[in-house]
DNA sequence: TCTATATCACCC
DNA sequence: AAACGGGTGATATAGA
C-alpha cells in the first residue's frame, strides 16, 4: 500500500515509453520500461514483445497508480499499441508545471529541470539527447542499441521515481487525477487528428511561392520595395523620400510598419493602400510545417497545460487551428462523415458573471446577448431596441466588454472603436457601475493575489504571481484559467462519451461523426459542454453553438472567405481545375473499441 | 554565415 | 513611462 497525497494505492506503476513520432504520425513505439514502487518490481519491454501484448504488463485498476512525465505520450503508446488506458494518471509534468507555475525555473520544465529545481540530477541531457535521436532513428537497431535505449529508458524511470518522491508532499491527488485524466483525453484526440483535404493542401504547397510572387508583381511594380519576397525596410524608406510621404517612426527610430501605421496612412495617402493589402495577404500566407500524417489527418503535440493560465498550447505551425484563419478551409471530413465546430457563446463573459455573481450581469448572459442587454441596462439604448436596430451600439458595448476582460484603458479601447478617448471612458465607466458585484469581485481577486502572492481556478490550477505581476493579467486569470478548465472537462466528457473529439481551439471543440450520427453527437457534445462549465461555475450553464460542416463541404469560416476565395482563383489559372477527386480515406475513420475508451468517471469538487 | 533581437501578425 | 490577457512563429536587420 503505498500514499500518494492523501490516497494510498495498491500499486504505483511509473512508467516510461520510447517511440519515434514523424510529423502528423502517431506514435511508433520502441521500447517501454515500468517500476512499481511498492514490490520493487520492474519490467523492460522491447517493440517486438509489446505489439504481441494485448494488456498492459501492469496494473491499470481502479486502486492502481500510474505515473509518467507527460502521460500524453504514455498514453498514445497505449492507444497505438490497442492497450486500454489506465484508470488513474498522476503526470508529474502537470503537477510540476503547476507547483512552479508563474515562477522563474533554472531549467526549464522537462523532466531534468524538473528534478535540477529539486535539488537532484538526472542523466546528462547530451546522452539523453543522442538517445533521444536514437529513439527518433526508427530501427532497426543492433543488440547494443537496444540495450543503451532500455537503460535510457530506465533511468527515466528511476528519475521519476526521484521526483515523485520529493513532489509527493505536495500533490493534491484527486485534483491531480483530474488532470490526468485530461492527459488521457489529449492523447486521444491527437490519436484523433483532424481530417485535411490534401489535394488542396498539395495544390497550395505546390504553388505557393508562384502564388505569393504573382501578388508580390502585380502590386510591387508600382513600388519596387521588394527584393524577390523579402520587403525591404530600406527600399521602402526611399520610396516613401521620393514620394515626400512622412512615415511614423518607432521608438528605436525605425519606421513604424505596424498594419495600424499602414491603416492610418492610407488614409491620408491613398498610393499605400494597395501595398498594405499586399503586406496583409503576404502575412496570411504562412503554411510552413503542417504536420498531415498519412492517414490525411492533422496531428500534434496539443501541448497541455503549457500555457500560465493551464491552456493548451500547440504549435501555431503544425496546428490546423494555427494560421490565418482561410487556411481553415483545408479542414476538410472524409466521404460519409461530417463535422462540427462547437464554441461556448461569449465564454468569458458568462465565467465572469457566474463567478462574480453579479447579478445584473448574469442576466445580461442569460438574454442570449450579452452586448446588447448591457447597453440596455446601462441605458444607453431603449428596452425595445435590436441587435440591427442599434448595430453600432451593441459593437462598442462589445468591445467595452472585451476591453474589461482584457484590462484594456480607454485609449486603446477608443482607438479600437475609432472613437474619442471621452467614448472610452464613458462605455468604461458604464460598465463599473453596471456591473459593481463583477468590479468588486475582481478587485478583490486582484487584490488576493498580491498579497498571497498566488492565484487559482476551481480546480487548482495555480499561478504564482510574485515579484510585480501584471495586474491585467491578475484580473483576466479567473475567466482565461477557469475557461480552460471547463475545455478539459468538456474535452474528457466528450472523448468518454465515445465521440471522436478532433480539436480542442480554447473556447471551442472540433467533432466528427457519420454523417447519420453528426446531429445527434451535437446534441450530446453541447450537453456535455454546458454540464462542464456547470460543474466549473457552481451550476451556472454556458450556451454554446454549432457549425456544421458535412462531406462534401469543407471548413469555412466567413472571415477567411474572401481570402480563400483569392486564392482558389489564382490556383485554377496555374492548375487549371479547382480540385482533384477526393483520395479514399486512409484510416480515416475507426471508432476506438468501446472496451479501449476510458470509462466515464465522477470528477470531484470543492475549493 | 549564423545567431540574437525587435517587431509584427496570427490565433482564442 | 505606459498600460490588451494568454500564446507561437516569421521576418528583417544588426551584430558576432
Amino acid at each position: 500500500m503505498i500514499p500518494i497525497g492523501k490516497r494510498v494505492f495498491r500499486e504505483v506503476w511509473l512508467v516510461d515509453f520510447e517511440f519515434s513520432a514523424p510529423p502528423g504520425e502517431q506514435p511508433s513505439v520502441v521500447c517501454m520500461v515500468a517500476h512499481e514502487i511498492g514490490s520493487g518490481k520492474r519490467i523492460r519491454v522491447w517493440q517486438d514483445e509489446l505489439i504481441k501484448l494485448k494488456w498492459p504488463p501492469y496494473a491499470i485498476c481502479n486502486d492502481t497508480l500510474f505515473v509518467a512525465y507527460y502521460a500524453s505520450a504514455e498514453m498514445g503508446c497505449h492507444l497505438k499499441l490497442n492497450w486500454p488506458l489506465p484508470v488513474n494518471v498522476l503526470d508529474l509534468y502537470v503537477e510540476f508545471r503547476n507547483h512552479t507555475n508563474g515562477l522563474t525555473l533554472p531549467c526549464g520544465t522537462s523532466l531534468l529541470g524538473a528534478l535540477v529545481s529539486f535539488g537532484l540530477s538526472g542523466i546528462e541531457s547530451s546522452e539523453k539527447e543522442t538517445m533521444r535521436q536514437l529513439a527518433m532513428r526508427g530501427g532497426p537497431y543492433t543488440q547494443k542499441e537496444k540495450e543503451d535505449l532500455l537503460n535510457y529508458c530506465e533511468s527515466d524511470v528511476i528519475a521519476l521515481e526521484k521526483l515523485l518522491l520529493k513532489i509527493n508532499p505536495f500533490l493534491d491527488i484527486p485534483r491531480a487525477l483530474i488532470r490526468g485524466r485530461y492527459m488521457k483525453t489529449a492523447a486521444q484526440i491527437e490519436h484523433n487528428g483532424i481530417p485535411i483535404d490534401v489535394n488542396k493542401l498539395a495544390l497550395l504547397r505546390k504553388h505557393w511561392i508562384e502564388i505569393q510572387d504573382k501578388l508580390i508583381a502585380e502590386i510591387d511594380s508600382e513600388y519596387g520595395v521588394f527584393d524577390q519576397r523579402t520587403f525591404k525596410y530600406s527600399l521602402f524608406a526611399a520610396w516613401l523620400q521620393k514620394n515626400e510621404i512622412p512615415w511614423p517612426r518607432l521608438l528605436s527610430g525605425k519606421l513604424d510598419l505596424s498594419d495600424e501605421v499602414f491603416k492610418e496612412m492610407a488614409r491620408s495617402y491613398p498610393k499605400v493602400a494597395p501595398l498594405r493589402e499586399l503586406r496583409v495577404t503576404l502575412s496570411q500566407m504562412r503554411l510552413a510545417e503542417l504536420s498531415v500524417g498519412q492517414d490525411n489527418r492533422n496531428r500534434c503535440l496539443l501541448s497541455a497545460f503549457r500555457s500560465r493560465t493551464g491552456r493548451n498550447q500547440p504549435s501555431n505551425n503544425q496546428f490546423i487551428f494555427g494560421p490565418a484563419v482561410w487556411l481553415r478551409s483545408l479542414i476538410k471530413p472524409s466521404s460519409g462523415y461530417g463535422l462540427a465546430y462547437i464554441d461556448w457563446s461569449q465564454q468569458e463573459f458568462g465565467i465572469a458573471a457566474a463567478l462574480s455573481g453579479d447579478s445584473l450581469m448574469i442576466k445580461a448572459y442569460q438574454s442570449g446577448d450579452p452586448y446588447l442587454e448591457f447597453a440596455k441596462q446601462a441605458n444607453a439604448i431603449p428596452i425595445n431596441a435590436t441587435k440591427t436596430s442599434h448595430k453600432s451600439e451593441r459593437e462598442q458595448f462589445k468591445a467595452c466588454v472585451l476591453a474589461v476582460q482584457y484590462g484594456m484603458g480607454a485609449d486603446s479601447l477608443a482607438q479600437r472603436i475609432n472613437q474619442p478617448v471621452a467614448k472610452a471612458r464613458e462605455l468604461l465607466r458604464l460598465h463599473k457601475e453596471t456591473y459593481k458585484q463583477f468590479w468588486e469581485w475582481i478587485e478583490a481577486v486582484v487584490n488576493y493575489a498580491m498579497l498571497i502572492g498566488r492565484l487559482h481556478t476551481v480546480f487548482g490550477w495555480n499561478v504564482y504571481t510574485e515579484g510585480s505581476p501584471n495586474p491585467r493579467f491578475l484580473q483576466n486569470f479567473p475567466m482565461q484559467a477557469n475557461g480552460a478548465e471547463m475545455l478539459r472537462l468538456a474535452c474528457c466528457f466528450v472523448i468518454e462519451a465515445g465521440i471522436k473529439l478532433c480539436a480542442p481551439v480554447h473556447d471551442a471543440i472540433l467533432i466528427e461523426a457519420p454523417l447519420n450520427e453528426l446531429e445527434q453527437a451535437v446534441q450530446t457534445t453541447q450537453q456535455l459542454m454546458a454540464e462542464a462549465s456547470a460543474i466549473v461555475l457552481n451550476g451556472f450553464r454556458l450556451r454554446t453553438d454549432a457549425t456544421y460542416i458535412r462531406y462534401p463541404d469543407h471548413y469555412e469560416d466567413e472571415r477567411g472567405k474572401k481570402m480563400r476565395e483569392a486564392i482558389d482563383k489564382i490556383l485554377l489559372k496555374f492548375s487549371g481545375k479547382s480540385s482533384h477527386p477526393d483520395p479514399p480515406g486512409v484510416g480515416a475513420y475507426e471508432t476506438l473499441p468501446a472496451h479501449l475508451r476510458t470509462p466515464v468517471q465522477s470528477y470531484y469538487l470543492s475549493i
